[in-house]
DNA sequence: AAATGTTTTAATCATATGTTTAATTTATTT
DNA sequence: AAATAAATTAAACATATGATTAAAACATTT
């Protein structure tokens, strides 16, 4: 067995924390989450949260950092590719959207709720270059479709995406659906959904 | 001028405080809001506010009652409607959520994380008859489209109108956009929504 | 093995926060 | 006007919560 520091055990504290604080930011929010919930979860000392991270607030800007960069990142990555053409991005926005969101269901309602409370603190970290009029996506937009601002398509897309995720729990409510039955409706708009836009795109 | 008793002056004690209550709810969501935050917006004296509502908590579930009509209520009442054909609901839910949401953009994002967080409290409280596979949206949608899920093209009509409104913040910051932009953008959508579900429906 | 550095712990601190109390002011009834 | 009831206030209470401290346990270096 290779040698380890005690620090880099099996995981690190530093990790457990921080593997802790994931958990419990998400599914909390950062106001209704006390560090100490965040030190049982972890299996920790309280303290080791602060000789850590210093502070609540610091342990909470790297994992929101770390949820917008999955929340966003691959979105940007996608939309500033120049080499794939228009029904391509749409087809791996919306396959990307509802893969990372089967695995990850809090995280839109999360990123949005605490990009809100921390409006200003949050511009500092945006892992998000501006999408500018001159990118990839947006020119393909506008020349499809030179009558319409092309972020109402990307309000489309993502909203058709993401937004059962958002409303999950609406959705359990209101319409007569239970989990399974939900999980493979959400799978099915993988296939729906870029269908639907290529018809949005076309329609008069 | 009309006599009044004390508690009904111009807005009432009670009112006041609901109405503080409202606003700082929404702004910051339950675990952010201090009573503190209530009593001061609503120029009253802490203890007031436990004298009218006997908590924070009871306080908070009037007013989240309030908003879930708001947000559920007209939406129910349309997709309920048995005299009004499917074309004519898409346009109203889409016009009613652009009109409410545009003078209440915090509205959608409150109620939904709030549902999240109190899960369990909430069922008690929920404004809304479930929608049955009988109700008239439905029977139209599967009329329409039997090949579908009926439930897909409520995320739709729903994602696109009211997503944008959660992920302004996300849309000011990725999206070169000001806020007098977005608004004129939004309104567009009133239009161009139920075109585009109507392009949907017959997409094959 | 001693010395030094690092990690962990239990206890404590300082302040924030929801709520209550007891007294005071204001309004209503007798 | 006196008596009673309702509304309001300042102060205090009890607990929760983020953070710190000082000592102990553990690991590494000398």
């Amino acid at each position: 067995m290779t040698k380890k520091s005690k620090r880099e055990t099996d995981t690190s504290t530093e990790e457990k924390i921080k593997e802790a604080a994931r958990k419990v930011f998400l599914q909390k929010g950062y106001s209704a989450t006390r560090t100490r919930d965040i030190a049982e979860e972890a299996g920790i000392n309280l303290a080791l949260l602060n000789y850590y991270f210093r502070s609540k607030e610091k342990l909470f800007y790297e994992v929101m950092q770390e949820k917008m960069q999955q929340f966003f990142g691959e979105l940007l990555s996608i939309v500033n590719d120049d080499s794939t053409k228009l029904e391509t991005k749409i087809e791996l926005i919306v396959s990307n959207y509802i893969t990372v969101l089967s695995e990850n269901p809090e995280l839109p309602l999360f990123v949005l709720s605490e990009m809100k409370g921390h409006a200003e603190k949050i511009k500092k970290i945006l892992p998000v270059q501006k999408i500018s009029n001159n990118i990839s996506f947006i020119r393909q937009l506008k020349e499809r479709r030179p009558d319409i601002n092309p972020i109402h398509f990307l309000m489309n897309i993502l909203g058709m995406t993401v937004f059962p995720f958002i409303a999950r729990p609406a959705f359990n409510h209101i319409a007569a659906t239970n989990k399974n039955e939900l999980d493979s409706i959400l799978k099915e708009r993988e296939k729906l959904i870029p269908l639907w836009v290529k018809a949005m795109l076309k329609a008069k």
